[in-house]
Formats: structure tokens, sequence, C-alpha cells
DNA sequence: TCACAGTTACTTAGCCTAGCTAATGAGCTA
DNA sequence: TAGCTCATTAGCTAGGCTAAGTAACTGTGA
């Protein structure tokens, strides 16, 4: 069973186990599919309606010029769409374009494959854990 | 609450959770530092004690020429070595070298301090959570 | 009130790392 | 000798970053 581990020993662990299944998830890409970053993005994008460019990457926790990349290959799909905003004409708003909404279920699906296959081998018990931290580290994740 | 969720909502969770957090953890980077794969390759050659390439390759679940970028970064820094395989002259020993040892407990030590600093501030009772977690992410990303 | 200095928002340019596949060359093995 | 395996090289794309540039907003002092 599960020893008590300092928060450093701890951080060890979490650290080692992310970056292993985050290489695991990356490397399950479906053929002509969207990155994970960008998948990322567009997901946010919908959750919260729409968003400037600023907000988005602050909630995607990367850099501004970064965002604009990101957010130049979904236009190119068409899958996003850049509009004025209302009043500050330096801001811009992003929006999910209807293709990008109806895209982004089918690649989304796709993209947990992998992950929601291995998921269901485990036992009820074992999921419950990972739900309870998923929530633990979304909440250490914004801090 | 957490309600039950299906392998696929838990997969989303998870994922979402993940892919920040991977970022969060990335950002903190000390000045002059090793990267992220850098150090986990540094760790499983440690943990292994001597490795081929393409053994560290299928450790860290990446192809044999990333591997081959990886560790030629970590050779420059003089932190590995390559020596001859005593029979198979294709192929090649990994391992680390007395400074790669010295200067490894180092960085680890800075690389987890933002997350570990994070996860003080945790209860006891969500910790246990996620050391459990982040065994059971371990196995699945095994798999 | 209005000009201009400072600030903010986004983008561009240029860099590095991390991945990948395809191709190459050296060495092993049947 | 033919064919396989191992490591590397070459060349690509994506995703990060900082620094610098441009356009637009805002507030303050004459």
């Amino acid at each position: 069973m599960a020893d008590r581990l300092t928060a450093e020993e701890l951080a060890v662990a979490l650290r080692e186990a992310i970056h292993r299944l985050n290489r695991r998830v990356r490397q399950s890409r479906p053929v002509g599919d969207l990155t994970f970053s960008q998948l990322s993005a567009l997901t946010s994008l919908q959750l919260a309606g729409a968003l400037t460019p600023r907000e988005l990457a602050d909630v995607e926790r990367v850099q501004p010029p970064t965002m604009t990349k990101i957010v130049g290959k979904l236009e190119e799909r068409g899958l996003i769409e850049r509009t004025p905003h209302p009043t500050d004409r330096r801001q811009v708003i992003l929006a999910a374009t209807e293709r990008g909404r109806a895209v982004f279920g089918q690649f989304e699906k796709q993209r947990n494959e992998w992950l929601a296959r291995h998921l269901q081998e485990l036992t009820e018990d074992e999921r419950d854990t990972l739900t309870r931290a998923a929530e633990i580290l979304q909440q250490v994740a914004k801090a």
C-alpha cells in the first residue's frame, strides 16, 4: 500500500507519472488530427463561448504569442473565427465556428479513446481515486 | 462531491488536468537548467544504471532519433557518457557520469519546487489521494 | 479640450526544444 | 553474401519562449 510520502516525494512521483502519461496520450494521434494544444484551446473556447486571445492564453497558461500561433492554425482550418471587439478596436473576439463545434466532438472522442479504454480496465475504486485526483490537480494547476 | 464518471468523462477530466499541470510545471524552469525530457531521461538512466539508446527510448516512450537528440544534449553537458558495447559494436552503453549524478539531485530539487510547494498546501487526505493516483497513472502509462 | 506620453492588445520575427518519419551506414547473423 | 538490427543524420512540424513592432486606448497637464 501507499506509504505516506513527503510533498517533495509526491511531486517526483506525480511529475513522472504525468510526463509519461502525457507522452502516451500524445502518441495516439489519428491522422489529419488536431494537436493536443489545439484541441485544448478549442475546448476552452467552446466552454467559455467567446474569449479574447489574451484571455484564452491565460486560461491555457501560455504566452500571448504562443496563443497567436495556435489560434492561427485553428483559423486556417476554419474551426474558429476572429471578429472585432465591439468597443475596443485593439481587441479581437475568438469563437468556435459551426464547423469547429461539429468537428470538435468527433476529434475529442478519438483523442480520448486510448485513455478511456485503459481507464475502463481499472477497478471502480481506482477510477474514483482518479476522479478526485483530477479535481485536485485542476485546482493545483489553477493556483 | 465527485459523481461517478464514465471512463470517457474521466479521460477528458484527467487529460485536461494533466495538460495544464504539465504546462505549469514546465514553466517554472530555472535558468541554465535541464529540460523536462532531459531530466526524465537522466533519471531513468540512473535508476537503471546503464542502458542502450534503444532501451532508454523504450523506457521514455519516444522514438530512437528523439532519444539520440536528448542523449546528445546530456552528453554535451558532460552528464552522461557513451561507451562501446563489449560484444556488439553497433550498440552503445549510456551511463550517468560522476558529474551527472552530482548535478542531478540539485536540479531535480529545483524542478520540483513549484509543485512541492503547492502540494504542501493541500490536506493530507488530498495528498494521499494523489499518491494513489500517481501509482495508478504510472501503471496506465506502462500498459 | 486636446495633444501627447504611457499603457495595453495583438502580432511578427526569430530562437530553441521536442517530437516524428525516412534514409544511411556500420555491424551482426544465418 | 543477404538481410536484419542499431544508432545516427537529415529534414520536417508543432509548441513554447522573448523581444520588438504596430495600432488603439487612456489619462493628465497646459
